[in-house]
RNA sequence: GGCCCGUUCGUCUAGCGGUUAGGACACCGCCCUCUCAAGGCGGAGAUCACGGGUUCGAAUCCCGUACGGGCUACCA
């Protein structure tokens, strides 16, 4: 059992948090709590051109929205901070100091032409290294008085001289090996003198002492760049879990041609934050051969590196629709009511304060609309004829009122209502339920006839329920309405 | 081109030498039923990418091949 765990998140906010960064925020979270660690969050916003402080937010809000909480980071603090890759530059400018002095970095002067024909050149004889090392070769004199001159130059990691293979194994791959042959003595400080991605990553990860890092597959052929800077300062080289990407639908790059990518929009379609969770967690892990429903206790209890799958996932959004359903109906009546403030204020229908005065009267309604409802957007299209005037729809009107008999029915009807003694879904079934056979009618045209009148659609909630929240004066003046339309 | 990773129903996955290859979503049918759902029951759907080995026995181990992906940047 790992002891002291650290591990962290390290989003570029050139975005917002999208379903696969979700995913490595949930792994890392839930790997962090299931070991008593801690979770950090760290901003990789090295890159100006594309980072701004609304992303950073973003990504922010989205994680506390799915529950994601950081022991350290923006906001958090901690100890190991600053937490913006943009206010480390001087731990950056330190780390290559002691790169420097353990001879695991030297200038490098050539230019981005003669890298290109060196590229190309190793490319066509199909061997290995790109780079030829020239300026690693260079006199020290020489190297100073270039430096001392001014002379642009880049930092390179000097891989060590007959270093073999770099070996590690990683804890959801196995074992994985790279000859160091194939490894370029590749650039750690640009020209400007900002680091690099794989050497900042490093840095940071060293010093924040972080001890897993559970990222995507495509930092896997990173990796071993990466541990030669580990070996090169001497920091202990971590645990590295590489988990495989999330595909769209067609098996390209999960984008925006799959619907929607971030997670905030998943929220502003009426997804549940657990149910967001559970399945992305099993996008690439698994509890047991079971277990598709789980809630976060669970996941934290039962998460494990060694089950996260090796291959590939496709987002499914219609399983997520499913689990989304399923969250809905598991949750409790009023629960319920809280989460259908915000959706039925934002559709003009009712108000928090509404909603709190008559919480008995919603309560009542929720077990209609959790049972036909999957998304919390879809509630208040479903509800809507109880708060506003209704338009009766047009193949609604031609399918059922245009049928002979609806006439007939709904004078019964509206008779019907007015004289029910206790307004309640019982006695209005069993007053709706006595029409039929006095007026030799189909019940279901009856029944059909008094939702269109009621609803305006041929589909709706269960009819009698709705009758009763609708309330007698509006339900028989909607009757009375629909009679005198047709 | 080189290096690395992956490949079990349409999809997510279980499986880690001996199983009728299990579950979930989606799909189809039946039941329930005032519509729609939800729920219950059942069904179809995987020659475990392919080819060689190893073994009494392979989805499971080894080697190739194919296909997909990642890295190979003064992006992250």
């Amino acid at each position: 059992m790992p002891e002291n765990v650290r591990v962290r998140f390290a989003p570029s906010p050139t975005g917002h948090l999208h379903i696969g960064g979700a995913r490595t925020a949930v792994y890392n979270w839930a790997f962090a709590r299931r070991y008593g660690g801690q979770f950090i969050l760290r901003i990789d916003d090295t890159d100006p051109e594309r980072s701004t402080q609304e992303n950073t937010e973003a990504i922010m809000r989205a994680m506390r929205w799915l529950g994601l909480d950081w022991d350290e980071g923006p906001e958090a603090g901690g100890s190991s901070g600053p937490y913006l890759q943009s206010e480390r530059g001087p731990l950056y400018r330190d780390g290559l100091l002691r790169m420097i002095e353990a001879g695991a970095a030297y200038p490098c002067f050539c230019s981005t032409e003669e890298l290109e024909a060196q590229r190309e050149a190793a490319r066509a004889e199909g061997g290995y290294a790109t780079y030829d090392r020239a300026c690693r070769q260079l006199a020290k004199d020489e190297v100073k008085a270039r430096l001392d001159a001014g002379e642009a130059h880049v930092w390179r990691l000097a891989v060590p001289e007959g270093r073999g293979d770099i070996m590690f194994t990683d804890a959801v791959r196995g074992p994985v090996s790279f000859p160091a042959e194939a490894m370029d003595d590749y650039i750690i400080v640009r020209s400007d003198g900002t680091p690099t991605y794989n050497f900042v990553t490093v840095l940071d990860d060293a010093g924040m002492g972080i001890t897993h890092v559970i990222r995507g597959d495509d930092h896997l052929a990173n990796t071993p760049r990466q541990i030669l800077v580990y070996e090169a300062l001497g920091e202990p080289v971590p645990t590295f879990a590489h988990m495989s990407m999330i595909w769209g639908s067609d098996g390209k790059r999960l984008s925006k041609r799959h619907g929607a990518t971030s997670v905030e929009a998943y929220r502003d379609m009426g997804y549940l934050p657990d149910a967001l969770i559970n399945y992305i967690a099993l996008l690439g892990w698994s509890i047991d051969d079971k277990t598709t429903l789980f809630d976060r206790a669970t996941l934290v209890e039962k998460f494990a590196l060694d089950r996260i799958s090796k291959n590939p996932a496709i987002f499914d959004p219609d399983k997520l629709e499913w689990m989304n359903g399923v969250y809905i109906r598991d949750m409790p009546p009023q629960a319920f009511v809280h989460q259908m403030v915000p959706w039925l204020d934002a559709a003009g229908l009712a108000s928090a304060d509404d909603i709190a005065d008559r919480n008995d009267w919603f309560l009542a309604l929720t077990p209609l609309v959790t049972e036909r409802v999957k998304r919390m957007d879809e509630i208040a299209p479903m509800v809507r004829f109880l708060f506003e005037d209704i338009e009766i729809d047009d193949t609604a009107r031609e399918k059922v009122l245009a049928k002979e008999g609806a006439g007939e029915a709904l004078r019964a009807a509206a008779d019907a209502l007015r004289a029910v003694e206790d307004w309640n879904p019982a006695a209005i079934e069993a007053a709706i339920r006595d029409i039929p056979p006095a007026l030799d009618l189909k019940p279901k045209l009856v029944f059909q006839a008094v939702r269109v009148a009621i609803t305006g659609s041929a589909v709706s909630p269960p009819l009698f329920e709705s009758v009763a929240l609708l309330g007698r004066e509006r339900s028989v003046e909607r009757v009375e309405a629909a009679l005198a339309s047709i």
